[in-house]
DNA sequence: CTGAAAGCGCTTACAG
DNA sequence: CTGAAAGCGCTTACAG
């Protein structure tokens, strides 16, 4: 166990008081802005905690009065900027709500998961924000619920309508982003990047979808699962290029593997947005200044990550409410790759 | 203040002691793992907890034993996948040494900075790691250090050799990213991003540098200040590229003003490592494949928060030990755009 | 090897 | 408007 620094002594409302000639009652009261006390009284104390150089001990408070503002958010993947800015969002919302917050990186692995979520708890986390490492199962919804632990999973939905959940609508997006690419003529179009888990299935869907009410045949040698990362989405479009003939377009599993298919791209000398069109998934920071900018599918990450705030905020208010579901509405963001 | 979630009533070690029929001194030190108890007693106790559901209350025996295994983690900016990274090492780092971290981001502000500090040493924090703000001077190492808590600054140095600092040799770095420009042939050289700071005056001191070892006289007119983001190289390599002749490379103040510069470059049709060339700084994962791959130079940005993490370490186990500096050796990696 | 007692720094009824 | 007392859940000497 770490052990802290240690301070000389600390002061505490003791001294305070004692120095000011009142009990440590009235100072505590002070201290809590409560309109009880005498308007000189108060002055005179936080005059003197002031001098005496006194930190409010929030750990002790809590411990006795039974509460807690600290909040735990667990992120899968913070290489991904997608995540990094659902992290911006929904750290500003509570730090701004006058929480603090805890942050953990799981790096999707599912122990590391559990020991932070564990760790969370015997820190008196009063809510957690999760998004689930892949491979993840409602076994932690149950679990953290069980521990009377408001929750909100964000992103990957783990157990629909047993829990707040903050997400996009996946194959929405996917669709608006394969008509595009239809509506641009485009006729044979890959999907590239993706494996496995509730996000791929929709996006695939969506995907679908879409060439189904444009009246075209779904390939599935066109769908090139990889990794969602630009390693993956590179392979993947290498391998599309390599294996396939007469794609001219393709749609991306998120930003990040179509970051990795232009890369790709470039190195077979195709001009994205001349002679191939390419679009992406999230609108990350990046995609704007990519080469060339990329058209994507904007989901608003940090505002995710705001709307998770919130959700997790009214449910520590509102215990027993029903489970909410928020599903942004995606749209597109056409810039020069397509 | 925000309420944390109202249990139905907490199971403490006095349940359990009163349920093994011990003490609660006793049922304390087999939490503690303490080897003064008699094994078969420990197994009992522990059987017991668990079957009552008993959690630990860390926060209960910290303000006890005067301890805390929280740190403090303060990023000056996510969005920029560099800090993402150092963030990720050294997030690593101390939740493997059995710590837990607060995490604030304070977006550049140095009023969020000032009131996320505070909110970490009324949380009781052991020990605060942070990318100081832009704009930030020593005053912010006097406060921490004033307050008695472990201090480590990253990335930005605030006060030399007055706290732990850990960070990279950026005048090292860009001199030998100008000297492999140079030894590329090119005569005509810009720089291209960042505005004020330590930071950015070493890495245009070693851009000085290395041109005046080649006997090349530093034109200030290639020199394009601009905010160190992706708008910000865009802006300042779109500059370059209509205010300037003869210009056939540019060093990037980072990887994400590279970026930028990219897009730029490939808006104006210029084919990044056949026509021009360009450096980038850092050496984030996005560099592998963004189109081109980008040549850069190596800091190995979770290494640094990784060394963060220890140096920060060893400050809380010895105190008074001297002001330590960790300053990582850049290293050039060779990609296709140059 | 185990227990009784004091106390970490605060809050919260309850008096007055 | 202010104070005395009890207690949040734990740890830590001190006994035995």
């Amino acid at each position: 166990m770490p052990k802290g620094s240690s301070s000389p002594r600390q002061v505490t409302i003791h001294d305070v008081a004692q120095e000011a000639g009142l009990s440590k009652s009235t100072v505590s009261l002070v201290l809590q802005g409560s309109n009880l006390i005498k308007p000189e009284t108060a002055v005179r104390v936080r005059e003197v905690a002031q001098r005496l150089g006194y930190v409010y001990n929030r750990q002790a408070a809590e411990l006795r009065s039974g509460t807690s503002n600290r909040i735990g958010v667990v992120i899968n993947d913070l290489m991904n900027p997608f995540f990094a800015e659902v992290l911006v969002g929904i750290e500003r919302r509570l730090v701004d709500a006058g929480y603090v917050v805890f942050m953990a990186h799981t790096n999707e692995s599912l122990e590391r998961q559990q020991a932070v979520l564990t760790a969370m708890r015997e820190q008196g986390a009063a809510g957690i924000a999760i998004c689930p490492a892949l491979g993840s199962d409602k076994s932690v919804v149950d679990v953290v619920q069980s521990w009377g632990i408001p929750l909100v999973v964000m992103i990957r939905s783990l157990d629909h309508g047993q829990h707040d959940f903050c997400g996009s609508d996946n194959a929405l997006g996917i669709r608006l982003a394969t008509q595009h690419l239809l509506d641009k003529g485009h006729r044979r179009i890959g999907f590239v990047g993706g494996e496995t888990g509730v996000v791929m299935e929709s996006r695939l869907e969506g995907y679908r979808s879409a060439l189904a009410a444009a009246g075209i045949p779904v390939d599935e040698s066109l769908i090139f699962r990889a990794r969602p990362n630009r390693e993956g989405g590179h392979g993947a479009m290498t391998t599309l290029l390599e294996t396939t003939r007469g794609v001219t377009a393709a749609v991306s599993y998120n930003d990040l593997t179509a970051f990795g298919a232009l890369s790709a791209l470039g190195e077979h000398g195709i001009r994205v947005g001349k002679d191939f069109a390419l679009m992406g998934f999230d609108n990350v920071l990046a995609t704007a200044h990519a080469n060339p900018p990329l058209s994507t599918v904007d989901v608003r990450p940090s505002g995710l990550g705001e709307h998770a705030a919130d959700l997790l905020l009214q449910r520590i208010r509102e215990p027993d409410r029903p489970p909410q579901c928020y599903l942004g509405k995606p749209e597109l963001v056409l810039r020069q790759s397509t």
